[in-house]
RNA sequence: GCCCGCUUGGUGGAAUUGGUAGACACAAGGGACUUAAAAUCCCUCGGCCAUUGCGGCCGUGCCGGUUCGAGUCCGGCAGCGGGCACCA
């Protein structure tokens, strides 16, 4: 028998498929080429990838996942649309550029050269006539486009805003190059720095973006709650605090105006304009904001720092208890989020209360907690209120209500609803992204340039600090489009989020000449199914989702939502080693030498870690390639697909692609030797005839629902049933049941099964069969088993007949001798029948 | 710190709506075949006790609750992971 030898018969199939794409204009594996309006579109989309350089098993399980899904739908008959796509901006080539001294655009060209032959050689079904990289200027001056039509509909505008400055560098750092709140590469302390940078109004959607999540039924529930909370909708009042001896006053934004006979201090961001103007005369004060200047601009700096403030002088009058209270300056209160100050309501909250304790401040409380419950502060459930006035009895909730009224009547506050998303700041002080299309026009000010696209040079210094683009000696002078005076480009270019939060709509048409084929978008779009990590719950679903609105709103597409159904998948992980100096060592530096794990170069034992998320620094990557030229790219493919449910982290193991590997040697040989049949079996074939469409039932389901690693199982456990059961069944039902399986299992493995398929006689190709329906009628149940509980215990299990009905069912069971065994001398109180399943008796 | 998840044998994981915990695999151990190894095939495989067979007790991160019955529902706790607005 010929022997399984995936190198010569992949690369066989993967001929043949890209010659059938090349001849007839036919998508990778022998579908059509998709057009731009379809009878019946199915659009698969995995995340648009970073071309890190080389594609690792994380990705290998991404694309492995979508893939899955566009072999199955094309099988169903679903006209297909599978595209490419790469978020070709962003930092790390500037890294790569200063660190290697390429220029940022070959760095990421060659990188994604070497991915798109990988994932050729890995049999990614992709239309690659669609394929797009975000920093082809094809892509990016349409994207230009789009910003200029935001402009003029109203949802871009300029603001200042603080950024992480880099003193020595001269550069503004992200939120990842500032470590313990010091520069990565130079070391110094990181400042604030205030820049007019560029926002989109994503705020003005916060109820728009809330209420249609209730529409994403499709979407993972953890993802909804996640971006209903951060956009954070709170109802609440905004109260304004008179100062005393001015005619100032002090607005702050409050969900609990019930608690208000309890606020005993008002806290003001570092940069409040009151702030400020106290640190005129008092020199701690004006200390206290310098040093407020120099911390990161991370929420997470900012909730796990001291909390530290400084007395103003200033003192405003509580409006309910007409008691003065102090005015601090406090470094936990950022001047973009709501007023830029807030009460202080020590006894009912966490950060309040530490923060009156360090500075010994009034700590008032005004909620009793329902009896019984601790009553420590600072208390912040539900109770009734107290010391609080005409409030005083009132629940929390009816407290609200009623503070809210008396703060309208006495004119100092109002009901307010509040968002705690905020605007989007699209603007980066970078050369490796998408220029904004702007100038800056002496006489005319901000002007939109319609001369696109604005290209990003190519002759830039990237080692000197700062922004090449400002330092460019031609490029940002320019005349102004309107009057035709000099003028000066936006040398700020485009966040990379931009980028991925419409590319889905220039997917299906990506040589449309105007940004958006709105007719091939309402063909395919919204995309039916979205693949793609975890990681990007709320900020770049919540970015595309906006835009597509915004875009709408432009008069653009005719869409609300863009992705129907979204399939969040887990980490990929290996566990790590390292020698005794405590150095990493990859996989490829290690052995095991009689149970023992040793660094080849050395013998010396190694230490194995627990398996983590796959990372350069922990040197814990396994490139696909070498097992690609191992096992090949099906049992790959059937590896990362088979063991963990793709939601769910998935560890990489040597053993476990060497499992896959011994089953598909084992389904070649079955399919190759259909053997000789001794006696056939009634009644043993029609039970395999019948498991096989139940296979066929439950593996469609399973991958419907993307439970992909129980529809493996599920197809393993019919071809262990075959090669059991095959001295006794007839060869058709045998042949029967492996055409079965290979079907199911090609949207896995299309290599092997495809040669199989052809080894079996067929003539037309495996890829171009419609996907097995079963047949119901076929799948016969001759018994069931019923567990039979006695006081929640099991105490027996019974196979009867299940068309037995349930009086002769409950006397068969208590004849049965350890249920009569465990009865005896009982009296039953209590007997329930599940059907199929369980029969309790309670005695 | 805040928000969202996750936790089941030695390992990855199964277990429609609360109804037989451990499907399907990996690893390990034993056996067959082989001069030998690899490959392949067969058997065992949560723990403890009993063992001639039947069986019994415990067990789904920890503590408590609801229920005839809880991996699944509720309350509390711990550990791990993701996100926190300039990594993508």
């Amino acid at each position: 028998m010929v022997t399984y030898a995936p190198s010569t018969l992949e690369k066989k199939w993967q001929q043949q498929w890209a010659k059938q794409q090349a001849e007839a204009g036919k998508a990778s594996n022998g579908v059509e080429a998709v057009g731009n309006t379809v009878k019946n579109p199915y659009y698969v989309l995995e995340m648009m990838p970073y071309p890190s350089g080389r594609l690792h098993m994380g990705h290998a399980r991404n694309y492995a996942l979508g893939d899955l899904i566009a072999r199955f739908k094309r099988k169903q008959g679903f006209d297909v649309l599978h595209p490419p796509s790469w978020d070709a901006f962003g930092l790390p080539a500037e890294n790569a550029a200063i660190k290697h001294k390429v220029s940022p655009k070959v760095w990421t060209e060659k990188n994604i050269a070497a991915m798109r032959d990988q994932l050729k050689r890995l049999a990614i079904s992709y239309d690659w006539d669609h394929e797009v990289s975000t920093c082809d200027v094809d892509y990016y001056a349409q994207q230009q486009k789009l910003f200029l039509a935001l402009y003029e509909k109203g949802l871009v505008y300029q603001k200042e805003s603080s950024v992480n400055w880099d003193p020595v560098e001269q550069t503004v750092l992200a939120n990842e190059q500032v470590v313990d709140g010091k520069g990565w590469r130079s070391g110094a302390p990181v400042e604030k720095k205030k820049l007019k940078q560029w926002f989109f109004k994503i705020s003005a959607y916060a109820e728009e973006l809330l209420a249609d999540l209730d529409g994403l039924t499709e979407w993972p529930e953890k993802v909804r709650t996640m971006q209903e909370k951060w956009i954070g909708k709170s109802t609440g009042a905004l109260i304004q605090f008179p100062v005393v001896e001015t005619d100032q006053s002090i607005e702050v934004y409050t969900t609990r105006p019930d608690t208000l006979f309890g606020g005993t201090f008002v806290g003001l961001s570092a940069e409040h304009p009151l702030a400020m103007e106290a640190a005129k005369n008092k020199a701690d004060v004006a200390d206290f904001i310098k040093k407020c200047a120099k911390q990161d601009t991370s929420q997470k700096t900012l909730d796990t720092m001291e909390k530290e403030g400084v007395d103003t002088g200033l003192r405003v009058i509580n409006p309910f208890s007409k008691k003065e209270m102090p005015v601090y300056v406090v470094n936990y209160v950022l001047m973009d989020y709501g007023t830029g100050a807030v009460y202080g309501c020590p006894a009912h909250d966490e950060r309040d209360y530490v923060f009156a304790r360090k500075y010994d401040l009034a700590i008032q409380p005004v909620v009793s907690g329902p009896e019984g419950a601790a009553q420590e502060l600072p208390y912040v459930g539900p109770g009734t209120l107290i010391n609080s006035g005409f409030l005083d009895g009132l629940s929390v909730e009816e407290g609200i209500k009623t503070a809210l009224v008396k703060l309208e009547d006495l004119g100092c506050g109002q009901a307010q609803t509040t968002y705690r998303l905020r605007d989007w700041g699209v603007s980066r002080q970078r050369y490796w992204g998408c220029p904004i299309p702007m100038v800056q026009c002496g006489a005319c000010g901000v002007v939109p340039e319609t001369r696109l696209p604005v290209q990003l040079p190519e002759d830039v210094v990237l080692e000197k600090a700062g922004n090449p683009l400002v330092d460019h000696p031609s490029w940002k002078h320019v005349t102004c489009p309107k009057c035709g005076g000099p003028a000066v480009r936006e040398t700020d270019t485009l966040d990379t989020f931009v980028d991925s939060s419409w590319y889905f709509l220039r997917l299906v048409n990506p040589k449309a000449e105007t940004p958006l084929d709105a007719a091939a978008i309402k063909n395919w779009l919204p995309v039916n199914q979205y693949i793609g990590g975890i990681e990007h719950a709320v900020m770049h679903l919540l970015y595309a989702r906006f835009m597509t609105k915004a875009l709408r709103d432009c008069g653009l597409i005719d869409l609300s939502e863009p992705f129907q159904k979204l399939m969040t998948q887990g980490m990929v992980c290996h566990e790590t080693y390292r020698n005794s100096q405590g150095d990493w060592l990859s996989p490829e530096e290690i052995e095991t030498v009689e149970g023992r794990v040793v660094e080849k170069a050395t013998g010396q034992e190694v230490q194995v870690g627990s398996a983590e998320k796959m990372s350069k620094s922990k040197l814990n990557v396994v490139d696909p390639e070498g097992i690609i030229n191992a096992y090949g790219a099906d049992a790959a493919r059937l590896f990362v697909l088979s063991d963990s449910p793709p939601d769910k982290d998935f560890d990489w193991t040597e053993t476990g692609i060497h499992g896959a590997w011994k089953y598909l040697n084992r389904l070649w040989r079955m399919c190759l030797e259909c053997g000789s049949v001794e006696v056939v079996n009634a009644d043993t074939d029609k039970q395999q005839l019948s498991a096989i469409h139940e296979t066929i039932r439950d593996v469609t389901r399973h991958f419907d629902q993307f439970h992909v690693n129980k529809g493996i199982a599920r197809i393993r456990e019919l071809t262990n049933q075959l090669s059991q059961n095959q001295p006794e069944i007839s060869p058709e039902t045998y042949r029967f049941g492996c055409e079965v399986a290979l079907q199911l299992l090609f949207p896995m493995v299309p290599h092997m099964t495809s040669e199989l398929w052809q080894r079996l006689g067929f003539d037309g190709e495996l890829a171009s069969v419609s996907w097995p329906v079963a047949d119901e009628t076929m799948i016969v149940k001759t018994s069931v088993c019923y567990a039979v509980q006695i006081n929640g215990k099991v105490r027996a299990k019974i196979d009867v007949d299940p068309s037995l009905d349930q009086e002769l069912l409950i006397a068969q069971v208590k004849d049965h001798e350890m249920v009569k065994k465990h009865l005896e001398n009982k009296a039953i109180r209590k007997t329930i029948v599940v059907p199929n399943k369980v029969i309790s008796f309670v005695v």
